[in-house]
DNA sequence: TAAAAATACTCCATAGGTATTTTAT
DNA sequence: ATAAAATACCTATGGAGTATTTTTA
């Protein structure tokens, strides 16, 4: 697993819509539709409801792996800015303004 | 950045010798190297001391992305964790076992 | 000198693109 | 008939390998 199949997943979790979701990734759709099922292979769990290809919908674990998904990169944005501030020289107080996606 | 940036750098920060880390990675000391070296470019922080190239060593910096790092695999591994066990039909309880790398 | 990281290049795996098919409106 | 995802196949970027250089103990 990399970051890039949280990124792809997020964006089609937030859209429900793989066409968009890649236009806004700036990528094709047949490379985003095998990111996600990549994913699901790896975790071995159903991230969106398939039966219909006309109406994309997150899974119960699908939710719950979005929430998670947003939390790591809250984290990951304090690890960088917590780092970066380290480099500078400067001490501790910690507020994370943007999200790196 | 990827996961991969991060796998790599605990790898060598653990390590604390770029061959030993490429062995425990499977993969060639050169490559490592860049990618360390992407990841110090993309953070615009020095994550290792470098004045000597027969010793190395972690920054301040360094020391403190090493245990965000760490955190950020623990969250990844209750993120998948919970993940699965929801799309097995299961609530709730979460154990971490295992921190996937 | 010897051991280890950095450079310089080469190669190939796979991320991403294009074309087409399938399917549900 | 159409819109959207899946499948099949092709292309090319960059991750990884090999060879060599640099450096300091």
């Amino acid at each position: 697993m990399e970051l890039r199949h949280l990124r792809y997943f997020i964006a089609v979790a937030e859209e429900l819509h793989f066409s968009r979701a890649a236009e806004r990734l700036h990528i094709a759709q047949p490379p985003l539709s095998q990111q996600i099922q990549q994913l699901e292979a790896e975790l071995g769990v159903e991230l969106f409801q398939r039966k219909t290809k006309r109406q994309v919908q997150l899974t119960e674990a699908g939710q719950v792996f979005l929430q998670e998904a947003y939390q790591l990169f809250v984290q990951l944005s304090k690890a960088i800015d917590l780092t970066q501030r380290t480099g500078r020289g400067e001490k501790g107080q910690l507020r994370v303004e943007f999200i790196v996606l």
